[in-house]
DNA sequence: TCCCAGGTCCTAC
DNA sequence: GTAGGACCTGGG
């Protein structure tokens, strides 16, 4: 029997808000344990974490976790100095707007694989959905960790899910997204692509990678989703991700801003109309876009709850 | 019961 | 190039 291990890491230098940066819709493994929503716990690798405003604790059975905690820090980007990026940002109203509600939102560098995974399972999908098709997926294909809070499971390896069975994925509400989970964990597998060695290149030249080794036919990973993955584990901040709200965003608050036809929104979003809206707002928002886009994210969400 | 969801793929023009 | 439909399944 071994014994229980933790740690504390102090984050309060990078003042980050939990509930906004995990309830964001960048990472879906996170739950908060308390009715405040002041602590929330997830997995890192191979720890159990819980988290607060100002620390982090690794629990863990194994002696070795000593030696995550560098990598478990820097999940959560300490490298971005929050206050100058948002600084940065080009102003407006709107923004503006959201950044002060959502003080703290920082965004997170996560496993590049379990990302893009991630945002495979979000394809024409509801947030709770998502959530209980992940946490299948780890149950079912991740190996389990156990720790002085509880039994978690590890997001699965490429090689579980190279291997698994069809209907066993579909066993985890997957639908149609299984074979896209299976082609691209084969792609991992073989070392066809390797989505760590992206991590030097530009946003451009890393997108041109994922692009051209799994987009198209039957791999699942279209602009949107190759975008969420630069972002939110490559950490390729310039991204700028366009999907359903924030397609909303633009044409209420920066199509006229920018310069864009509202015809231009009015239209499906054909990969010619995604490029067009995600590079003006890149061009607009700088080497941060990212962040913008993460915060004009949530504030849209959130009016749009309100207004219901 | 029906519609919709942090999209993508396929087919027909 | 692009519009339109299909797609698994759970939530509202």
């Amino acid at each position: 029997m071994r014994t229980p291990f933790s740690m504390d890491l102090d984050v309060s230098a990078l003042k980050f808000n939990p509930s906004y940066t995990f309830d964001c819709g960048q990472a879906f493994r996170w739950r908060p344990v308390d009715s405040q929503k002041s602590i929330w716990v997830g997995a890192i690798g191979r720890s159990v974490i819980s988290v607060t405003r100002d620390r982090v604790r690794i629990h863990s059975q194994e002696v070795h976790a000593q030696h995550h905690s560098d990598k478990v820090l820097d999940y959560f980007t300490p490298e971005d100095d929050l206050d100058s990026i948002l600084e940065r940002l080009p102003k407006d109203e709107f923004l503006s707007g959201a950044i002060r509600e959502f003080p703290g939102l920082r965004i997170l560098t996560q496993d590049p694989w379990e990302c893009l995974v991630s945002f495979v399972c979000s394809i024409n999908k509801n947030i709770p959905a998502i959530k209980l098709a992940i946490e299948n997926l780890c149950d079912r294909f991740g190996d389990p960790i156990s720790s002085d809070i509880g039994i978690y499971h590890t997001f699965p390896s490429p090689e579980a899910l190279a291997n698994a069975k069809q209907s066993d994925l579909l066993s985890c509400k997957v639908g149609f997204r299984w074979k896209y989970i299976k082609y691209i964990a084969m792609k991992i597998q073989s070392g066809e692509l390797n989505l760590e060695s992206l991590r030097n290149l530009s946003y451009e030249d890393a997108r041109q990678a994922i692009v051209s080794k799994l987009s198209g036919r039957t791999f699942g990973v279209g602009p949107k989703v190759a975008d969420c993955a630069l972002l939110f584990s490559l950490h390729k901040t310039n991204a700028f991700p366009i999907d359903v709200w924030m397609s909303r965003c633009i044409r209420e608050h920066y199509a006229s801003m920018l310069r864009i036809e509202k015809t231009v929104l009015k239209k499906s979003l054909t990969p010619r109309t995604y490029a067009l809206l995600s590079g003006t707002m890149r061009l607009h928002f700088g080497k941060y876009a990212g962040y913008a886009q993460q915060y004009l994210y949530m504030k849209t969400r959130t009016d749009s709850l309100y207004s219901r």
